[in-house]
RNA sequence: GGACGGGUGGCCGAGUGGUUGAAGGCACCGGUCUCGAAAACCGGCAUACCGGUGAACCCGGUAUCGUGAGUUCGAAUCUCACCCCGUCCGCCA
């Protein structure tokens, strides 16, 4: 959600975003209601208030006769019909506001200015770090790591259990993924300054509304039968969410939590698509990072996150690049997404393990989180930012490609070796 | 899940139908006093929205006492539903 003047004052700004991320077509008839429901609603709020103004003079007028021991059956006859119109005005007013406020949820955030337009051919690479393992003579992870070779990964007993995308991973495949989250952890809470936090796992409605899932992708996300909640499809939602309405100490921004937490994702639409193996799952791992930040430094702080995010990469020694993503491929809430992806020379494609994002202040203001700068003005919306750093599914993936040996045996690369207790599978 | 108690401004805490946006206290800000500080005293101290020339300042109005709905000319105060917190019971990792 975006400040909703921006519709009043500047609809061309407004209308030139959603050109930038190429939904200005299918949304121009949403932007043509919203400016008519909100020329509705302030003229219902007039004439509402101006009602009520003369609904309470006449109050106390009845007050002050009573007091007096005076008549007043003609005045309460009128407060009577001052009444009735209020109650008609008041639920003409709340029928636009929440028109109004609905579709104000579906504007997706506003793409910083060096972010490039267009769609996913526009996304741009920034950087790279690493070479590349080339292809030749690399079996798909999912031939090394299953029943056949390594045995660390049973994706038919998972299926069996839950069903398709959802895994199990067996032996030193399951130590691997406990490995991956205290080595994640304990770099970004030891070097990189991060609170280490432990969240639900579930979340509410107002927390998958305050970080923008809802009502949009509602869809995608798995809900609980009989209670009003929902699995977390990233841990984005309830650590940004710990803190909404809420005003923070100026003094504590910037501010960074890193959390472990599995995610649950319907990934509805997305059938067929990438799913062998480890790359596509309705269940997975991931250690997440979330800033608070004010609105001057924001820019600065996804820079310094992406760079978090990267040495996750680089400890592994796993080659990666950094890909700015264009307006079009920048998710909802999102201004400015940078994507890390490792290359899997086995599947012979750049994997995405990270996606790091500046989501301004569209999920404060969703979410109400506030900080008052310099100690007596009035509170404004923090930024929000998150990143994984990163997701383990594809990093196992790329893990048991980028170190595999002819014999289908992997070397496990120095920093989880303490953790894994070995130095090679197989 | 059951029973009872409770949710009022940054915090504590009065307030059971009518100048109550809300007493009092604490905290905070400004001032007087003081060499300075403390104490004391004086004053200030919510947010959002609508409008007054879409700035700042100021002025008028409206809303907000957990949330929503209802009763009433009028609700913090009465009714109902829901949420949250506490205590006890049951159940349970």
């Amino acid at each position: 959600m975006h400040d909703l003047r921006l519709l009043r004052e500047r609809p061309d700004a407004l209308r030139d975003a959603l050109r930038r991320r190429g939904v200005l077509d299918t949304m121009a008839s949403t932007v043509d209601r919203a400016e008519a429901l909100e020329r509705d609603r302030r003229a219902c709020i007039r004439a509402e208030e101006e009602k009520r103004a003369a609904a309470n003079a006449l109050t106390q007028e009845v007050r002050r006769r009573k007091q007096e021991h005076v008549d007043a059956t003609d005045l309460i006859e009128q407060g009577r019909v001052l009444s009735a119109e209020l109650a008609q005005l008041e639920s003409q007013r709340a029928a636009a506001e929440s028109a109004f406020t609905a579709l104000g949820l579906e504007f997706p955030n506003i793409t910083l200015p060096d972010v490039p337009a267009g769609g996913e051919t526009a996304n741009v690479v920034v950087r790279s770090w690493g070479t590349p393992r080339p292809e030749g003579g690399i079996r798909p992870h999912w031939e090394v790591a299953g029943p056949e070779g390594l045995g660390i990964l049973d994706l038919a007993r998972g299926a069996k259990v839950a069903g398709s995308g959802f895994v199990a991973f067996r032996g030193l495949g399951a130590r691997l993924v406990r490995s991956l989250m205290t080595f994640m952890i304990d770099l970004h809470t030891r070097e990189h300054g991060y609170e280490e936090v432990w969240i639900p796992f579930v979340v509410n409605r107002a927390s998958m509304t305050g970080t923008a899932q809802f009502p949009k992708f509602a869809d995608d996300q798995y809900g609980i039968e009989g209670d009003d909640l929902f699995l977390v499809p990233t841990a984005e939602v309830p650590v940004t969410n710990l803190y909404r309405d809420e005003i923070l100490d100026a003094a504590a921004l910037p501010r960074g939590f890193v959390t472990y937490s599995p995610c649950f994702r319907r990934e509805a639409g997305a059938h067929g698509k990438d799913t062998r193996g480890l790359l596509r799952l309705h269940q997975f791992d991931k250690v997440e990072l979330v800033r608070y930040s004010t609105p001057d430094e924001s820019p600065a702080q996804l820079e310094l996150m992406t760079g978090h995010a990267e040495a996750v990469l680089q400890r592994l020694g796993l080659p990666y690049r950094v890909v700015l993503l264009a307006a079009g491929d920048t998710g909802f809430a999102s201004a400015k997404t940078y994507d890390l992806e490792v290359w899997a020379p086995g599947v012979g494609k750049w994997l995405e393990v990270s996606s790091c994002s500046t989501c301004t202040d569209f999920q404060a203001r969703r979410a109400n989180i506030r900080f008052r700068p310099g100690g007596a003005s009035k509170p404004t919306f923090v930024h929000t930012l998150n990143g994984s750093a990163t997701a383990f599914p594809r990093l196992i993936a790329t893990l048991l490609e980028h170190y595999q040996e002819p014999g289908g045996a992997v070397r496990v690369p120095d920093v989880l070796r303490p953790a894994l207790g070995v130095d090679r599978l197989g």
